[in-house]
DNA sequence: AACGGATGCAACCGCATGTCC
DNA sequence: GGGACATGCGGTTGCATCCGT
């Protein structure tokens, strides 16, 4: 006998949320918290699968997501923790606050990738794309979750070559921006180890990463009900017509209308992830 | 204005992992 | 120890929107 499958295939909607059924499982979880997901579409009258109510709420729903573009230090950060952690999106996702993995792997496959591509940088292993093979500095293949699947396999590649990869898509991103020639890429490599060299030094979140470099991997966060600083929904036991339009508005616009920008701006985010590599080393 | 390709993102699917009995 | 179940994760897909012609 198979496993049962997560939630009745009959009657059971997909698609898109609607305004209803994402009021519906909102007003649920704020006054019954996180439980059973499989018990959930039940309780709050959706019809939905658990599951799809887990995704729903954690990538789109949850009051604390940050949303629009990620910033340039947060890009600096995750290409620098996918070169360590390879496609664990989860973990990587860990270490920016208000970021969901659907986010960052999106972000990586429409953004990031094609940048490191333009810059003549693999995105999977982080390697010049025109690099010879070097055995001595090949990418580690470790045996991963999934053992028949090559794709799956963790690739661990020198920390260094991360950080120049993210060290020039800060070059990338400055000469985009200004008048630089094409010429200047002939000395892109120069450059880029000044680049690298200050970007080590001044950059106290890699520099912070790169001590840590065998951090353990971080757990979820418990997400509080409500949000410390968010008053409005600590005056609330349950969400009326207003009130919830007014959160549903908040989605579309981002974190920054909770007031939780000022919580995470490139400063708080470094702070946020050294404090948990110190709590994570006792 | 209309069309078609490109792009970005929300959502789904299947498998892995963790936990309980 | 092993089966059943719940949850988490990563890859993929579908669709709405954008943009160039």
């Amino acid at each position: 006998m198979g496993r049962q499958p997560c939630c009745d295939k009959l009657g059971v909607k997909k698609g898109p949320w609607t305004a209803e059924e994402d009021k519906k499982l909102i007003n649920f979880i704020l006054t019954n918290g996180q439980c059973c997901w499989r018990a959930v579409p039940k309780l709050a009258g959706l019809r939905r699968c658990g599951k799809s109510c887990r995704l729903r709420w954690t990538n789109y729903l949850r009051p604390d997501l940050k949303r629009g573009l990620l910033s340039e230090a947060e890009e600096k950060l995750v290409i620098d923790l996918h070169a360590r952690l390879g496609n664990r999106w989860s973990k990587i996702a860990a270490r920016l606050p208000g970021r969901t993995d659907n986010e960052i792997k999106n972000h990586w496959n429409t953004h990031i990738k094609k940048k490191l591509l333009k810059m003549g940088i693999d995105p999977v292993t982080h390697e010049p794309l025109n690099k010879e093979e070097n055995p001595t500095d090949q990418p580690i293949l470790e045996s991963g979750q999934n053992k028949n699947n090559v794709h799956q396999q963790v690739v661990v590649v020198p920390v260094r070559t991360s950080v120049t990869a993210a060290a020039t898509l800060l070059e990338l991103d400055n000469s985009s921006t200004s008048s630089s020639s094409a010429s200047s890429s002939e000395n892109s490599c120069n450059e880029s180890k000044l680049v690298l060299d200050a970007f080590n030094e001044n950059d106290p979140l890699l520099s912070c990463l790169l001590e840590a470099d065998d951090a353990p991997p971080r757990m979820d966060l418990p997400w509080e009900l409500p949000p410390k600083n968010f008053d409005n929904i600590n005056n609330m036991t349950a969400w009326d017509d207003e009130s919830f339009n007014w959160l549903l508005d908040c989605q579309d616009f981002g974190i920054h209308d909770f007031g939780f920008d000022n919580c995470f701006n490139d400063v708080e985010l470094e702070v946020f992830n050294t404090k948990y590599d110190m709590e994570n080393k006792q």
